[in-house]
Parts: C-alpha cells; structure tokens; sequence
DNA sequence: CGGGGTCGTGCAATCGATTACCTGAACGGG
DNA sequence: CCCGTTCAGGTAATCGATTGCACGACCCCG
C-alpha cells in the first residue's frame, strides 16, 4: 500500500521526473519512444498519481463543489444528477454537500469546500439572510454561482425558475376550473423562491378574484411530513377553500395523502396542485398537477455560467429566470 | 482573491508559520497570548487555509468518498443522508459520487477519488462481477467498505440487508394471506443483493408451495418506468399471479400506477410487494407492502468499519447483514 | 560550413502547510 | 550559584507533482 509516486516511475522509466510528467499528461512534446516507455513503467507499478500534490502545484481541482439543502427531496437529486452530468462534459467532478437546511452547516460546508480549493461552487442557499455572510465570503473566495434560490447582497449569478411565472400558470389553471378561494401550503418564506411563490400567489390570486382567507395561508417546511399536518389543519377549520396550492411536491403529496385519510376526495371536493414535478408527483391518488421546472436547462446553465467565470471572463452577474411550465393531472381536473 | 497564506498571519503576527500552524491546529502548545495573537491576525486577514497543502503534508483528507449507482433513488439518497449523518460525528467530510448504474463511470469515480486521497471508501457497486477489478483495485489502495451489495473476490468489508431473511418476511406474509401463485419483477440479477432476492424469492416460494411461472420472473431495471412496463408485460399476459413481488419500491410503485390505469384493483385483484420503505411507498395508491431496510444502522455500520481500518486496526473483513423488517401497508390487505 | 532555430530532456524552484530537530530562556534543586 | 530539565518557538526539510529555465543535439538555409 505503500503508494507509487511519480520518482519511483521515472527511476524505472530512466528518466527524470519532468518528463514522466510531460508524458502522462501531454502538455510538452515528449518524443513517441520516451511516452511509451514511460506508459508501460506507469502501468507496471501500477502509477495512480496524487491528485493532491497535483492540485497544490496546479492551484486547481478541477473540482466543483455543490451545496444544497436536502439530499432527501428529489428536487434537488434530480438538479444534482443533471449538473454532474453536465459538469462530466467539460471534465470536471462533483464534490456534493448537504447544508440540512441548517445555516450554520452550511457556512461550515463552505468553508471546507473552499479549504479543499474546489474550482467553483454552486449553492442553492438555505435562507434568504443567514445565509448572506458564507456565501458572501465564498463568492469572494472563488467562483460561485447560486441556483434556484438566492441570497440578498451578494453579487453573484443566479439561475433559476421565474417563480411568479409559475405562480401564474397555476392561479390562471385554477380560475379555469372555477376556483373562487384558495389556500396556500408552504414552508416558511425564509428564501428567495419560497417568498417570490408566496408573493406570486397572492398576486395572481387577486388579479384573478379568488379569495385568500389569511388562516388558509400555512407555513412550515418542505416535507411530506408538513404537507399532512397542513392538510389536517385545513380541514379542521371550518369551510375548505377550492383549491389548495403548494409550494412544493413533497408538501402536496402529504396533502393527498392526508385528504385520501380523511374522505375527502380530490379533485371532487377539492383542487390541489405542487410545485416542481418530482418523478413520484406522477404516482400520487390522483396524480399530481404542478410546475415542471426545466432541471436540466437550470443545471446545464449554471455550469456555463460558473464556466464562463472560470474561464475568467469577466462579466457582470446574470440572473437567469427560466421559464416553467404547467404539468396538468388529475388533481385539479374534474 | 489572492488566497492569505500560513506566511502572511505568520508575518502579521509577529510569529514565524510553524506557530502559526501549532496555535491554529493547537498540535503543540503555544503560549496563549501568542495563540490570541495568531488568531486575530488570522481572522483580520480572513484565512481560510489550505486544505490541498495540509493533506499533501498529512497524507489524510479527513474526507471519505462514496459511490452510489444512483443518486435518483432515495433509498440510497436515504443511505448517503445517514452517512454523511455519521461522518459528521468523527469529523469527516462526504465525498459523494454517481455512478449512474455504469461500471466503466464507476472505475472513472474509484480511481478519481484515490487519486483526491480521500481517506476511505464506501461503495455500492454497480455490477457484481464487471466492478470486480476497479474496487479490488481501490480496496488495495485504501480502506474500503462495500454497503448493501458487494461484488465477488475482493476482501473487504461489508454491511447490507439480510435479503434471503427479507424475502423470508415477505414470502411468509404473502402465504398468511393465502396467496399460491407469485411473480418477482426485479432489476437484471447482475449484483450480489438483487441476486439474493431473487433467489430468496424462489427459495421461500417453493418452501411455501408459492408457484412461480418463468414467464412471471420479469428482469429489468430499477425504475418506475420499467415497473410500468413489467405491469403491462404481466397484465397481457394471460391468467395473473395472485402477487406480485418488487425488488425494490420504485418497481412497486410503477406497477402500482399502471395496474391502476388498467383497473387492476390491488389489492383485491392483486397483492403487491415492495423493498426498501422509501419515504414514498407510504403515498401510493394503496400504500405499498414493503421491507423496511435500518439505513441508519447500516450507514453507522459503514463509517464504524471504516473508521477501524483507517484506525489501522487490523482485523479479518467483517460481513455484516442486519435484520430487515416488513412494513405491512394496504397493498397486501384485503 | 557556420549561425539561428527547433525540439526533447533535465535541473531545480515552487505550491502551502506540517513537523523533526534545534536553540535559548526560564526555572528549580542541590 | 551552577547544571539539568522543561518548554516555547524558530529553522528548514518534507509531502509529490508541475513548470520556468537552461542545455545540448540536430536541422535547415544561406
């Protein structure tokens, strides 16, 4: 276990250490007879590198570091897998963190991935203000671009959804199907798309004439968990509203749930809808009506974006809001 | 954004780097008015440190890397959540990499992290004959511990699920319930746990005077979408089972869903079966049957093993099945 | 045949932190 | 008052790979 180092290669090899390096990595011309020499002493010793020691001369990891809140919401998995996906196209590795939608880890997070020199780092912040000062000082440390949510007062790109566009899809949806009251579902509005979905909510929900009473407005997290106390909550208080609009699909799916519990059958006695399209929103008693977010589009531009920065091009910072779209199933359809 | 180095706080503070390094680590003792004096030009200067130096100079990380088959599965999101739990509480850090069901990916991730030093390994493989070589290869060159499925020929520890034990429950359960006709759906028998089921499968059904048709063994892969499709297959195809078994839940829940579009009522019609007890299988429509896998124990398992090698305490690899249990919901109850 | 250029290779500095070893001061006991 | 011990703190080697600079061989063209 006494690992192989790129000297003990070069003595085998008979040549200096320079260019066992030059070989492996092509960035000199070394002559065809010396590479091959070099390969085959590489490959005997079973040559692994250190990717460490390469990283300290290299000032770069080629490694970008990705911190969000929860690994358990398939929202998030889901962007995860698409910017590794995407990250693998320009060579680089994910190194993932979760911030458990706890401030402090997630300073913490930071804090080690810019000690272990990632190259860039794309966060999706836990909360709209302690979140501030770690991304603030990351963002000053390095590269960093923020997705789906965002902190205030900190200059960096952002790419995400245009929540109140979504907002809107969903509101009009539902005055389409005759909704004349509505309540909302969500977590408490501590983040950047959390509050632009409340806000949106409301908005559209004047625009369009339907009724918010303040006590159908709930807020607690983003969990099933939630979604089912909401809903137990809902239906104990007097009159239902129509519809019941959640900020996300975790939260409506618990809601479904809990209706399906208490007799109360959606979408007969009531409408409900989430928010970003989860694989298993297309599973639920009735199926799912929500906000597909273009996850791809998200991933695919965050890493232009934190590309275009390592590439050192300077530019002032974006915000990329990407369109949504409304994915309609039988939870809202009578 | 020119990195503050050990040099500059040394210089700062009046002191030379070796006690800076001591009064930061707190390695060997410095006096505390020294220690105070480090600290604050530390801070006024906002050092954050070198990770990528201090590992050079250590040879350790303080990170473990993990390589799942796939981050869109919240079975395993759940066992990374409860890994990263445990690391946390030995002071390490989660090094989390897909390896999206591609052994070739997955000897790319292997070889990436040893070359990162990371400190040790947890891995699920892919494949288990095709991941044989790249995680001997990585078990050769640091502590590595297999979780839930483990490849054959390489001596490394290993925690997961007693899978014959957990088709036993099921087997058992579904006898009680009178059944005498079953179908397995599963992802191809290539890795050591889905092979076990399958062959638990077969194993307790015969036992139990279960009959099982070939054409009711149905391979394909761990998928919503391919539970859909083994739905159809096994709808269309002549008289059904009395039940069907999944190999895991996203399986179950396709089938769910497309036995429902096709008025196949479960579990009157049918009775089906799931593996894992994501968060999900208790949304369903029925609620999904299904083996409850203790992820936090095998998670705490994990980083227990790991951190006994890297504690360099030798000792023969440790095979650790823990208990499953059955997690008894609608989709089995008349 | 000589001067300038190209090309392959080696030497040694370098990245930033840690730590083995050394130095000098302070202190206590005989 | 002297010597051995203790302890804080400095000096410099070290981890392993990369790379600027230099050198020698060889080639081409005038």
């Amino acid at each position: 276990m006494g690992r192989v180092t790129i000297r003990d290669v070069a003595e085998r090899a008979q040549v200096s250490t320079a260019t066992v390096s030059r070989a492996l990595s092509g960035a000199k011309p070394v002559s065809p007879a010396v590479v091959d020499q070099v390969r085959r002493a590489a490959d005997e010793l079973g040559y692994a590198g250190n990717g460490i020691a390469s990283a300290l001369r290299r000032s770069r990891t080629d490694t970008v570091g990705m911190v969000v809140p929860s690994i358990a919401n398939p929202f998030f998995t889901g962007l995860v897998e698409h910017v590794e996906h995407a990250l693998q196209d320009v060579g680089r590795q994910l190194f993932l963190c979760s911030s458990r939608s706890d401030p402090e880890l997630e300073a913490q997070r930071l804090r080690s991935l810019v000690a272990r020199q990632v190259d860039g780092i794309i966060i999706s912040p836990v909360h709209g203000s302690l979140s501030t000062t770690a991304v603030r000082w990351a963002a000053d440390e390095l590269p960093l671009v923020q997705v789906d949510r965002y902190v205030t007062g900190v200059d960096s790109d952002w790419v995400g959804v245009d929540d109140d566009a979504a907002l809107e899809l969903v509101m009009e949806h539902l005055a389409d199907r005759g909704v004349r009251s509505a309540a909302f579902v969500s977590s408490q509005l501590t983040n950047s798309s959390t509050e632009l979905r409340g806000a949106g909510f409301r908005r559209h929900a004047a625009r369009l004439g339907i009724a918010v009473r303040e006590r159908d407005v709930l807020l607690g997290e983003y969990s099933i968990e939630w979604g089912r106390q909401a809903a137990l909550a809902l239906l104990a208080a007097g009159p239902r509203p129509d519809a019941v609009v959640c900020a996300d699909d975790l939260i409506a799916l618990g809601m479904l749930q809990a209706c399906a519990a208490a007799g109360v059958d959606v979408p007969r006695d009531l409408l409900v809808t989430g928010f970003d399209d989860i694989p298993f929103a297309a599973l639920s008693h009735p199926p799912l009506t929500t906000v597909r977010q273009p996850q791809a589009e998200i991933a695919a531009e965050a890493v232009r974006l934190l590309s275009r920065v390592l590439g050192a091009q300077e530019a002032p910072p974006a915000r990329v809001a990407l369109r949504p779209s409304l994915t309609v199933r039988s939870s809202t359809s009578r």
